[in-house]
DNA sequence: CTATATCGACAACCATGTTGTCCATTATAA
DNA sequence: TTATAATGGACAACATGGTTGTCGATATAG
């Protein structure tokens, strides 16, 4: 009994999805005043939270090395979403920190994705969308964050 | 009467989909004797199909510019995916063709997004998957494959 | 016949990954 | 306590896949 539908849809559909939430996403925080951060960004910002990181975890929170989240960090850096600052107790450390700008993005980034999603449930209704939200929780993965995001393309 | 659930959960759980039913595909493949091909190749390899495709062409299908879709025919035609042919009808246009090996990559690749698809089904009931695709051809756009791919990530 | 559009080829550049090496610093074990 | 190991950060070299811009060859429209 297998389905007449073919399976090459889902997986297009979903990266749609998650394509049209980003890109609505980041056209309304341009509109925000916040026009030079790129999703690779966002992901990183969540990630870094209001606790800080050095590369080191960052890249392990995001699943890639060290010299990757270092150079994300840089380009964080360098656009004032992040301020540097060192650890009193290891002098090797270098924790960077949201700057209140960084902090501002990422409290826009909660507001605009809520609103879309209201979006979502104003076009398919609350109970679908629940149900589609728990489906999508029992065939991914546990942890949210830890999404290996810049490495899924191309390469080895 | 909004939820209670964070929109950012969302774009997430899609993207996370996305990256399952991916890596399932091209890790079985690679198991079927395509360890080369990449997510890039299989969207190219696809907009190709059986009619052949100039760079040009494949540009616009995919939504890059033809120079980009250039870059991937090269890399596919070394990996023996493409043959090139030449229209006798128009010196200009360099025709690229699914080899045989190309043909095969896509044959498997359909079999294997319907075996994944199946464990979907199994693990969520013929129904809810059907309201999940049904629902995400609703707020998704509707042409499948010009899903401008490779651009989405970083970049203006 | 001439003007315009298109195709393919290059070059230069950018962004984002990767590995590998190296030094300074910290942690650990003998 | 001291030798060794692990960690953090910097830097270099490279791969991939995108961009724009230019240019000569070929087609097509007027």
């Amino acid at each position: 009994m297998s389905s007449d539908r073919p399976g090459f849809e889902l997986p297009l559909r979903l990266f749609l999805g998650f394509r049209v939430l980003i890109d609505a996403l980041h056209d309304e925080l341009a509109r925000q005043g916040h026009p030079d951060v790129r999703p690779v960004h966002g992901f990183a910002l969540q990630a870094i939270g209001s606790e800080g990181a050095t590369a080191a975890e960052l890249g392990r929170r995001l699943g890639v090395s060290k010299q990757a989240a270092g150079k994300t960090i840089d380009s964080l850096e360098r656009l004032g979403y992040l301020v540097r600052d060192t650890d009193p107790n290891d002098a090797r450390r270098k924790v960077f920190r949201l700057s209140e700008r960084g902090a501002d993005s990422l409290a826009k980034s909660a507001a605009i994705f809520d609103q879309l999603r209201a979006e979502w449930e104003e076009a398919l209704g609350a109970d679908r969308l629940r149900a589609l939200e728990d489906d999508l929780r029992r065939v991914t993965p546990a942890d949210p964050l830890r999404v290996d995001i810049p490495g899924w393309f191309g390469h080895t």
